[in-house]
DNA sequence: TCCGGTCTGACAAATTACAA
DNA sequence: TTGTAATTTGTCAGACCGGA
């Protein structure tokens, strides 16, 4: 984006943030991130490491700017940068603010429950049907290839190929009780409460952070089908039994190829953002500085209720349900108080 | 000349972190 | 699950060395 030049990090205070962090997590153990997948704490210097990298590259100005080919979404240093780090950079001397899609993968997925989306035909452009987002998908025919040994299984999709998909009759079903909770409970945002409660329900312990709730979402929607019997995956099947034919249609998606359904979300939401939403914006506010983050949009204060707006419109639009936005001001100032405060809760400072 | 050991550079793959 | 960057580890061919 031709705003990238504007943007500016506090990188002393940022450092001595990351500094103070790194420092809080060597003596308390306890307060190192946990990581869900290798059940393990994260390395601190690592951690300081790479956040070290990242802030240095903005300050320097040594940005990349990255479409991927595969999913389309747009990569840049702000969306490899820790989020707390985020807090200490400014535009033009003006604080920023994010407006981001809250829940926003369950969110894109009502798309699925929708008839329309699996209309074929003419649809062209901008209309959000499976057919307009399968022509980038190359079919996986790994289980198969191993004997077939031929060349056919790279098709490297042509724009003529048909979804990977066999959705003989439609899985669809609106009008189960299940799936309109589902929707009815993302329309709301209150998604992830509602699991918090099941979860703390079912298991007896405490998954009720929000770290762990996202966690179980994203096991249910992107791991492979035959991962739901093992003992981490108890969240899965809780979510299964909860909504039988919000699963279900979720594993139709992955019967095939298991990173069919996260690519074909991380599509739709690139399309929303980056070919809708932001062409829109650049189109009636030319001025308005605008930085994308997967799924949220930064901006300076003064654009914060149009950005809303214009995301809220287009993804009801689109999307069929209202958007629950979530903003968030950066101030470095606030999060760096927050550090300290916890810095004198457990007695270092002094 | 042959053999085994060791070092080096180039590149690939795995691992670490981050985001959603 | 996808993507990014940096770092570490692994692989492999070639150069080098000394002993036989």
């Amino acid at each position: 984006k031709k705003w990238i030049d504007g943007l500016k990090i506090d990188s002393v205070v940022a450092l001595e943030y990351i500094k103070q962090l790194y420092g809080l997590r060597i003596r308390n153990p306890k307060m190192c991130d946990w990581d869900l997948q290798r059940r393990r704490f994260k390395e601190p210097i690592e951690q300081y490491n790479s956040a070290y990298i990242n802030i240095q590259y903005l300050n320097e100005g040594r940005h990349h700017f990255f479409v991927d080919d595969r999913v389309g979404r747009l990569h840049t240093n702000l969306t490899n940068m820790q989020s707390d780090v985020r807090n200490f950079i400014t535009w033009k001397g003006q604080p920023l603010v994010s407006v981001d899609i809250s829940n926003s993968q369950p969110f894109l997925s009502t798309l699925l429950f929708k008839p329309s989306f699996y209309s074929t035909g003419k649809g062209v452009g901008e209309k959000m049907t499976l057919f307009s987002f399968s022509g980038g998908f190359s079919f996986s025919f790994s289980s198969s290839s191993s004997y077939s040994g031929s060349s056919s299984s790279f098709s490297s999709g042509s724009s003529g190929s048909r979804p990977p998909l066999m959705l003989q009759k439609p899985l669809y079903h609106t009008e189960k009780e299940d799936v309109k909770l589902f929707i009815d409970l993302v329309k709301k945002g209150q998604l992830y409460d509602y699991l918090s409660l099941a979860f703390k329900r079912e298991l007896g312990v405490e998954l009720t952070d929000r770290k762990n709730i996202k966690a179980a979402v994203f096991q249910v929607l992107f791991t492979d089908n035959r991962f739901i019997g093992q003992l981490e995956a108890a969240p899965k099947r809780i979510f299964r039994n909860l909504f039988p034919n919000v699963y279900d249609l979720f594993a139709a998606f992955k019967k095939q190829d298991s990173t069919f359904l996260p690519c074909l979300l991380q599509k739709i939401e690139a399309r929303l953002i980056l070919d809708i939403i932001t062409k829109r914006i650049s189109k009636e506010k030319p001025k308005a500085p605008i930085f994308t983050i997967h799924d949220s949009i930064t901006t300076t204060m003064d654009n914060l209720d149009y950005v809303k707006q214009v995301m809220h419109e287009e993804l009801e639009q689109h999307i069929g349900i209202a958007p629950n936005l979530k903003v968030e001001y950066w101030d470095g100032e606030q999060v760096m108080e927050k550090l300290n405060a916890r810095r004198i809760e457990i007695g270092l400072v002094g």
